[in-house]
DNA sequence: GCTCCTTTCTTATCATGATAACCATATCGC
DNA sequence: GCGATATGGTTATCATGATAAGAAAGGAGC
C-alpha cells in the first residue's frame, strides 16, 4: 500500500468541488487522511514484522490461528476466510510458515480434503515475543488522533 | 491490502490486556477498525478504477500531475517524491501510462538526466471521467462513519 | 451406486510492490 | 578543470498480492 505523502489542501479539494457537486469535502478529506494514516502505520507495522521474519500475513495468520479455542482444529480454509486472503495465497504462506517451524500442517482424519493447523511451541513464542511491540506500535499510533 | 474480516472483540483485546499491560484496548481497537476501513475501501477503489483501465496509482500519477500549476514541469522523480512509492515502480507505471497514451514523457532541456511528464488529452479525459465516482465513493465510505 | 455438483487445496501465471546495482549526467571541492 | 560525490532514471530480481483452472474427495439426486 502507498498513498500521497501531501494529501490535496483544503484549497485544492475545494476547487475540485465547484466543479464535482456529489463531493463533500471535509467527508473526502477525512477519508484521504485515513488512507494515508492507516498505509504509514501498515508500513510501520510491516518494518516491524520482518525483524522477527513475519509479515503482516504471516502475523495475523499466528494471531487467528492463537485466539482460537485451545481444541479447536483450524484448516486452511477457515483461516483463510478469517483474513481477507485468497486460497492461493493462504497455501503458499502457510508452507513458508510450516518451513519455519512456527506451524504444524497435518491431514484432516474426517475429511480428507482437509488439512488442520496449529501453532508449534516455536511458533507460540514468535508471537508472543512480537505481540508486546505490535500493540505498542498501534496504540502509538492512535495516540496521535484520540 | 488484506486485513482481518473479523476484528478481534472487545472480551479478546481485554484477555491480550490482561497480558500486556503496555496495550491500549481503546485504541488498538480504533487502530484495528481504521486498516479495517482502509483496507475494504482500498479494494473497492481498485476495483472501481480498473474499469477505467487505471489502479490506486495510475490514478494518483494522473491527479497529481494534474493539480499541478498549469506550466509546471514535473520531473519522474518529482511525481514519486509526492507519492510512497519506489522510483523503479514509477518507471515501470509511468511507461505504462505512456504506451496507453495518458501522458507524455519528454527530455528535460536543462538536465539531460530528467524526463518531463505531461498529461495528454486523452489523459485528461480519462482523469476527468473517473474524479465523479471517485469522490463518490470515498464520500459514501465516510458517511458511514461521520 | 452412478452421475453431477460442490468443496478443499494446489499449481500455473500474472500484476505490482520493493531493493540492489548500474549508467549517465550534474555538481562540489580543491 | 578534474576527481569524488550526488542525483535521475533504468534494469534485474525478488516478494507477495490476485485469478484461472485442475486434482481429489465429499455429498446430493436419482
Amino acid at each position: 500500500m502507498f498513498f500521497l505523502k501531501d494529501l490535496p489542501t483544503q484549497r485544492m479539494l475545494q476547487r475540485y468541488a465547484a466543479e464535482h457537486p456529489e463531493m463533500d469535502v471535509d467527508k473526502v478529506a477525512a477519508a484521504l487522511t485515513m488512507m494515508r494514516r492507516a498505509s504509514v502505520l501498515i508500513r510501520a507495522l510491516d518494518a516491524y514484522f520482518a525483524a522477527f521474519d513475519l509479515s503482516l500475513l504471516r502475523f495475523l495468520i499466528l494471531i487467528v490461528i492463537d485466539r482460537e479455542a485451545a481444541d479447536a482444529r483450524l484448516t486452511i480454509g477457515d483461516i483463510g476466510r478469517r483474513i481477507d486472503v485468497s486460497k492461493p495465497v493462504m497455501t503458499r504462506t502457510l508452507k513458508r510458515l510450516a518451513d519455519g517451524g512456527l506451524i504444524d500442517i497435518a491431514p484432516d482424519g474426517a475429511d480428507k480434503r482437509s488439512k488442520v493447523v496449529t501453532l508449534t511451541a516455536a511458533g507460540q513464542d514468535r508471537l508472543a515475543r512480537t505481540l508486546p511491540g505490535y500493540f505498542k506500535m498501534i496504540s502509538g499510533d492512535m495516540a496521535t488522533a484520540m
